[in-house]
DNA sequence: TATTGTTATACTCTATAACTATA
DNA sequence: TATAGTTATAGAGTATAACAATA
């Protein structure tokens, strides 16, 4: 006897409507500072981890190269990060943050933090804790 | 001291990343079948509660009016659902399974179930229930 | 030969506004 | 006046293929 599925238990209905819940709210947050939520990931790895390649910024953020390359686009013109060269490699470009760039991240992540807060308004601590570590186990 | 939030701990990006998984893995498993995971959802939906009208559909999935629209057009064509008068209403129409789109949402259900089951794979079945649980509060 | 970054392109998804018919 | 469905449209996101430079 097959169960079907359903809208309360199906697990990809409700991460795929968590998830774009959570785009729109952060693109709306962004929306002053002219950034996308993208272009706040984009900073947020190259703030944790500077000098990644847009090929590490691709597989990290699960982005398409190509799609990097428009968002990395965006955030040079803008100033707020810079494309060195990579010491061994010629073809590679290291994204780095620019001094504007780690402003504007933290001023978008002032943003970032009560969009999330917001988000996750109906859960306790523990499991904030809890949701986030399941879903760093499934997020890949 | 204000904490910069990580690609590791970040709520929003987590969600989003494992949403757009869900959504990618469930749209080729469904290819053969030529649906998308939005048309799967609408079988869903009226699966479980027939008779909804495309009002409730577009607030019960989250998915703008005029999309539906466009799904259901689909579901129709295809001989998967119908568009029933309602009784009451002479605006409203109600979206109903056929005999044939039974038949079309068990075997999609079949794709749905696995691709799940494969998304979830590292979550043992206590934790699987805890995720949806957590989820189901935030999704809205 | 393979890989990095890039361009071009097509398709899907999301969002808004405006219209119609009904209420 | 307001609501359900519809149409049209624009913008953002996703995905693929092909190319130049370099490994």
């Amino acid at each position: 006897m097959p169960e079907l599925p359903s809208l309360d238990t199906d697990a990809g209905f409700l991460l795929a409507r968590a998830g774009g819940r959570a785009i729109r709210e952060l693109n709306r947050a962004l929306e002053p500072s002219g950034l996308r939520s993208r272009h706040y990931t984009v900073l947020m790895a190259a703030a944790e981890r500077g000098g990644l390649s847009q090929r590490e910024l691709s597989t990290l953020l699960g982005i398409d190269p190509s799609a990097v390359v428009a968002l990395v686009d965006d955030l040079e013109h803008a100033g707020l990060v810079r494309r060195d060269a990579h010491p061994g490699d010629r073809r590679t470009r290291l994204v780095v943050l620019t001094g504007k760039g780690k402003t504007a991240f933290r001023r978008a992540a002032d943003h970032g933090t009560k969009t999330e807060n917001n988000l996750l308004a109906p859960l306790d601590p523990a499991e904030r804790a809890t949701l986030i570590s399941l879903l760093r186990r499934i997020a890949r």
